[in-house]
DNA sequence: GTATAAATGCAATAGAGTTGCAAATAGATG
DNA sequence: CATCTATTTGCAACTCTATTGCATTTATAC
């Protein structure tokens, strides 16, 4: 991606240009899937672990990014779309776990379907869906 | 719940009758909401905590509990319905978590919509739910 | 350019879960 | 009931992930 486009993104939030950040900034949006913490320390050697954890959890923090919980407890992160703000996520979008690749992917076309349980309030719902993603079912 | 019954369940998933296990079983058994690792060690604690994990990790692969990831990564153990059996997990139906009392609950009359995503195969799906449960409500 | 608050790197720490191994015990057998 | 054997347990050590403290460096405002 554009060096000017990942900085204005960086100064939309609020937050000071760095090279960790738009380099993490730039892996999430050059790839079509979400990314483990290992995906980016495996790609980004420069920086300290520590510094790309604080990296991430900042970005989950400015809204930027959202923690995606997959099943065996993996975690993953991807890039947030409109409503997510600073400190306030709101996401309905299912997630799905490709069994073949293993890539996790944002669905945003793809509403979480909200189901009416009686006697409860629904506030939230997440939705993870396991199977073969587009490009490993035509190979 | 009956000494016996819990034996009987034991025998049934051809494990040793142990002190151990007849407490987490009954654990499980006794209570209307899932169990976190951190719950059994504290009502527990005359048991090494290698034992629960082992136990737990015994419990899953026979097909007597299943693992329950929410959100935030916290994880809780939930007593298996009908179609497990020992490395095969089948599960279809809706977590619930109360975001007051902060309960899990599976809800095993709610069956998890599972959407058409055109392109992909779907075979396996997870829902969790966040909200007010039932006790919480009507406090 | 200087000042200041924020970000970074490194070391230490915290927490969750697993593994190796010797001792204890459940269940089978006679 | 006594004995044998495989399984289970408890303890210590270890692994893995993630966070925290602190000194140093750097981005940005002035
Ligand atoms: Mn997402
Ligand atoms: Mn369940
Ligand atoms: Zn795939
Ligand atoms: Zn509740």
């Amino acid at each position: 991606m554009i060096y000017g486009d990942l900085e204005a993104i960086l100064r939309a939030h609020a937050m000071r240009i760095t090279a960790c950040r738009i380099d993490v900034l730039d892996s999430f949006l050059g790839t079509g899937h979400a990314l483990s913490f290992k995906d980016l320390e495996g790609k980004l050697t420069q920086y300290d672990r520590v510094t790309l954890y604080r990296t991430l959890n900042s970005f989950i923090d400015k809204g930027i990014i959202h923690k995606i919980f997959s099943d065996s407890g993996f975690i993953s992160f991807g890039i947030c779309y409109d409503t997510c703000s600073p400190h306030h996520h709101h996401h309905n979008h299912v997630h799905f776990k490709c069994d073949a690749c293993g890539n996790i992917e944002c669905l945003p076309s793809y509403h979480v379907p909200v189901p009416e349980i009686s006697g409860y309030k629904i506030t939230e719902a997440n939705l993870l869906v396991n199977g073969l993603c587009s490009k490993c079912i035509s190979n």
